[in-house]
RNA sequence: GCAGAAGUGGUGGAAUUGGUAGACACGCUGGACUUAAAAUCCAGUGGACAGUAAUGUCCGUACGGGUUCAAGUCCCGUCUUCUGUACCA
């Protein structure tokens, strides 16, 4: 009786497809498309473990289902290659972060082979590479040459600026731009020296530099944008974070922000990733109010949300790094105030966030005036105002705000009350709506929303403020002190950026021997010896020539991860093309990506800066489309099962886990390879593992082993968890890998992963090749007897689940019904071509490698890649159908056992057959059938 | 605080638009094969009660109500868990 021998036939087909380009998309065809994409991995030192492929096994499985539905599938693959992680080693070994990257993605590409994808490897693409980021510097280009027209709502070539400026002068345009933007006549424009005409441009490009308070992390030696902050902590390594003011690349991303919003209707992703966005982008609509200061010429300028409470304000406050605290103070105050902005600032982010619950802030001993009454307001400084929300001040109203209330109360600030028939005894009245504004001159009786819009017309009146949206979303800082990235296409030529020419991209990444920040602070391309611009020959040169006339000093940031990840989906349609990134043709053709999986860490990042990037390209002209991603699944993470020795107080001995209670004790993490299914622990190995165990002594619990306990936490190399799935492969395969992986539970959900089910599924396998090689010496032996009518009811039953299960990304079911097939298949000793080959086809998607064995053993010379779908004829399910009585109530009720598309007279045909419903029947002759929609069949007796 | 998702056997999880709850798998129990173990195969497996038995009856989808001939599924309320996010004015 032979085995099934997964091994040798995993390998076999896996060569198979290479060597034939099985998977190759074709570049023209008049198939339709279908376009799936895996979320590219960045390819870490640890290798993939087992939770990695799962999105990539379902993805796969539906790239396979589209190839069998007769579509041409565009499924590739490829590499984020910059990053942090591979540069930390290389600060570590000294090792060329190329060099390390690409021996992580060789043993990457080694395990990815090894799960049986079906990618179409030859439009693989590496972000680090100089063909790929000469274009992610071309759309920098594009960026930079490009401004944000508010009044046509998209971006344009900035010459359309210039020709609008040279026309009439900031008078008549309306563009996203700098705050502190100054206002033009087109002869003041005109009157500019060129130098002048770049600088004031540079306001209003789509990627500008800024001196703008970033988010500085010391141990990284580098910024972070916003979402790669976690709890005011890095998000890689978890170093502290904080505010540092510094020149930086920035992109105009707020421009899009309602468009971004706007967006999430027309696609098809998961609610809770659209609620992140929409969360993250923060709309919220309300007023600016301008106070004017007593003493001063400035205004404070406030955002509310709450401009129907404009009588109830008592005071200001600002953040402590508003920009006219310095100016507004008092001399009495000046040193209590001085003292407060020092002690706010060396506060990290962290601690800031930790205790909200403080209050904390200092009068500035400065008054505004109130815009409608002109009575005095005093303005304070508080650290529960944020710089970076709104304009950096409020206007406090602490009878509708709990932060005001608080604040109010702890400094012993008036609380007037401004609303109708409700008390502030022990807190603010916060609610919109029931709200009935009182004490508010013309404001009185009115409700939320009237209140607010005549407060606004009153103010704009005035010139005192006007109706805002405001959006949390700031715009990205794009300058990363690194090494390991994409080098800005910039030089500066008298301090002014400058774009390389495009005919000269790639500009590649120099070579420096420490990768290291330089002594002055520079980032480490400080360190490149090849590393200036030669204007007029357009090349790089080295920066001893930097002079005054043509050579110059190139940027030395580089990059965020994000700027290679944003656009890479256009790549793989055109990957080779040294002309453009992708070709209108190939662009074209392929359009949106139609299915993408990935998890969800990426909704505020990835997910964000793509549809931005895509917009933009598509304002430009340069794609068709303006949302990247149609359909997008998150799947859930798979988590690992921790294991823990426990350790008493002496230090070297451990106690198993039915001992440890009532017992002080310390769980330290073992490797999981230790430990059995029973949880019992190989006390030898782990006495191995580390010099420290080596003298341990082990109490053993009753059944004479030692028991550990489990936990289930993320999967990770420091807590000894990860599960490799080259073992799971070696030891049952990649088509059990595949089949387990889906069948652990629902696609979206997070889920530990633990080997125990994992038989039942290897052998399902082994069922179904014993099936068929039934002959002698474990032979291949095939019936081709027409098939019993049981076996085709079984065969289209699984069409049908399988189908259904496919289209809904609910595979784990699906693995349960091949399971029932096999069995019903056994026992009815079914081993008939007629149904073996639509059942190979179904199980194709999921295990790719038995399929093609089979399907090539039943004689067939090609690829069952592209064979068509089965399709479920309901007419083999009728032969069986049965109804039975439901309910008796007045009337009489049948079931059908199945939803089927029958006529009403087959539906009379299988009710009346039926023995049951003889029996209720009693011998009389119903005079109709009624047919409930649904499945409900009802008889007049 | 806010937003989202979810509560079903010992476990992971099934159950199309309301229609025989617990599919399938793991685990467990018993049996066959074996000197023995592993592997493999067969049978049983939500709970309670009754019966020698086939079988029957009742209770069961977090909790309390409701709609319906019929509710895991729909509606109202309560509780719990998980995930994301937060001085956002």
């Amino acid at each position: 009786m032979s085995t099934y021998p997964f091994r040798t036939l995993e390998e076999k087909w896996q060569n198979y497809w290479t060597k034939h380009q099985t998977f190759a998309a074709a570049q023209k065809s008049d198939l339709p498309k279908f376009y799936v994409l895996d979320m590219f991995p960045y390819p870490s030192g640890a290798g993939l473990h087992v939770g990695h492929p799962l999105g990539y096994i379902a993805s796969d499985i539906y790239a396979r289902y589209q190839r069998h539905k007769g579509f041409n599938v565009l499924h590739p693959q490829g590499y984020d290659s910059f990053g942090l992680p591979a540069e930390q080693y290389a600060i570590q070994t000294g090792q060329h972060p190329k060099k390390t990257t690409g021996e992580n993605i060789a043993r990457y590409r080694e395990q990815l082979d090894k799960m049986g994808f079906s990618f179409d490897w030859s439009r693989e693409v590496r972000t680090s590479d100089a063909d790929y980021y000469r274009w992610t510097q071309w759309i920098f280009i594009q960026l930079f040459d490009s401004w944000y027209d508010l009044n046509q709502d998209k971006a344009r070539p900035i010459d359309d600026l210039v020709a609008l400026l040279h026309d009439g002068g900031t008078q008549h345009i309306a563009a996203a731009c700098d705050e502190d933007t100054p206002e033009l006549t087109a002869r003041q424009w005109e009157a500019m020296l060129p130098d002048q005409q770049q600088a004031y441009l540079l306001h209003y490009r789509m990627t500008y530099l800024a001196e703008s308070e970033v988010n500085w992390c010391p141990e990284l030696g580098t910024v972070l944008a916003n979402d790669e902050i976690i709890n005011g902590v890095s998000e890689r390594g978890g170093y502290p974070v904080v505010r540092k003011k510094m020149k930086q690349w920035s992109m105009r991303i707020a421009a899009y922000a309602q468009r971004l919003i706007d967006g999430l209707e027309a696609i098809d992703w998961p609610q809770p990733l659209k609620e992140a966005q929409r969360n993250w982008i923060g709309r919220s609509q309300g007023a600016t109010v301008v106070f004017a200061l007593q003493d001063h010429k400035e205004q404070i300028e406030v955002f509310t949300t709450r401009p129907d409470t404009i009588f109830g304000v008592s005071f200001l406050t600002l953040a402590p790094e508003h920009d006219l605290v310095s100016k507004i103070v008092t001399p009495e105050q000046k040193e209590a105030v001085a003292d407060y902005v020092m002690a706010t600032a060396q506060r990290s982010e962290r601690e800031r966030m930790a205790d909200v619950k403080t209050i904390s802030g200092v009068f500035t001993g400065a008054y505004a005036q109130h815009p409608l009454t002109n009575a005095p307001i005093p303005i304070w400084i508080g650290d529960y105002v944020l710089a970076g929300y709104g304009t950096g001040a409020v206007m406090a109203v602490p009878c509708g705000d709990q932060r005001d209330y608080d604040f109010a109360k702890h400094f012993g600030l008036p609380i007037p009350l401004i609303f109708a028939d409700v008390s502030i005894e022990e807190q603010a009245y916060t609610l919109k709506d029931p709200c009935i504004i009182a004490e508010s001159d013309f404001l009185n009786g009115l409700n939320y929303k009237m209140a607010s819009q005549k407060a606004i017309e009153a103010l704009e009146e005035k010139g005192k403020g006007s109706g805002k949206i405001n959006y949390r979303l700031r715009d990205a800082v794009f300058s990363r002190q690194r090494y390991w990235g994409e080098p800005f296409p910039v030089y500066y030529k008298n301090g002014l950026p400058q774009m390389i020419s495009v005919a000269s991209l790639p500009l590649k990444l120099p070579e420096v021997e420490v990768y290291l920040p330089t002594q002055d602070g520079d980032p480490p391309l400080g360190r490149a010896g090849q590393w200036a611009w030669d204007e007029t020959n357009q090349k790089v040169v080295e920066i001893e020539r930097i002079n005054n006339t043509d050579v110059f000093p190139l940027e030395l940031n580089t990059m965020p991860g994000w700027a290679g990840s944003s656009w890479y989906f256009f790549r793989y349609v055109d990957p080779a093309n040294d002309q453009e990134f992708a070709s209108q043709q190939a662009l074209n053709y392929w359009q949106q990506v139609d299915l993408y999986i990935g998890g969800s860490e990426h909704a505020t990042g990835h997910l964000l800066y793509s549809r931005f990037w895509v917009k933009f390209l598509c304002d430009r002209g340069y794609v068709s489309i303006d949302e990247p991603f149609k359909k997008l699944i998150n799947q859930g993470m798979i988590l690992g099962e921790s294991a823990f020795a426990h350790r008493d107080d002496s230090g070297t001995n451990f106690l198993s886990a039915d001992l440890i209670k009532g017992v002080s004790t310390q769980p330290i993490h073992v490797d999981v390879a230790f430990v059995s299914s029973a949880n019992e622990l190989d006390v030898e190995a782990f006495r191995q593992w580390r010099s420290e165990y080596q003298s341990a002594t082990f109490a053993l619990g009753q059944d004479g082993t030692f028991k550990v306990t489990r936990e289930v936490e993320k999967m990770s190399k420091s807590k000894f968890n990860v599960v490799n799935p080259d073992d799971i492969c070696q030891q049952y395969g990649a088509d059990t890998l595949r089949m387990y992986e889906m069948f652990l539970g629902p696609l979206e959900q997070a889920k530990p992963w633990s080997t125990a089910g994992i038989t039942g599924v290897h052998g399902f396998l082994k069922k179904l090749w014993k099936l068929y090689h039934s002959g002698p010496e474990g032979g291949f032996e095939l019936s081709l007897k027409p098939a019993s009518p049981e076996a085709l009811k079984t065969l289209h039953k699984t069409i049908k689940k399988v189908t259904e299960d496919i289209e809904n990304f609910s595979f784990n079911t699906s693995v349960s019904t091949f399971m029932i097939t096999v069995n019903e298949l056994t026992a009815m000793k079914c081993s008939v071509k007629e149904i073996l080959e639509p059942l190979l086809i179904l199980l194709s998607p999921y295990a790719p490698h038995i399929a093609e064995e089979l399907w090539q053993k039943i004689g067939h010379q090609s690829s069952i890649a592209h064979e068509p779908f089965p399709i479920f004829d309901p007419i083999f399910l009728k032969e069986s159908s049965k109804a039975y009585p439901i309910s008796f109530n007045g009337k009489m009720r049948f079931m059908l056992e199945m939803s089927l598309d029958l006529s009403p007279k087959e539906i009379e045909e299988i009710v009346l057959a039926h023995e049951k419903t003889q029996e209720q029947l009693q011998g009389r002759i119903p005079k109709k059938v009624i047919i409930v929609p649904g499945k409900i069949v009802n008889i007049v007796g």
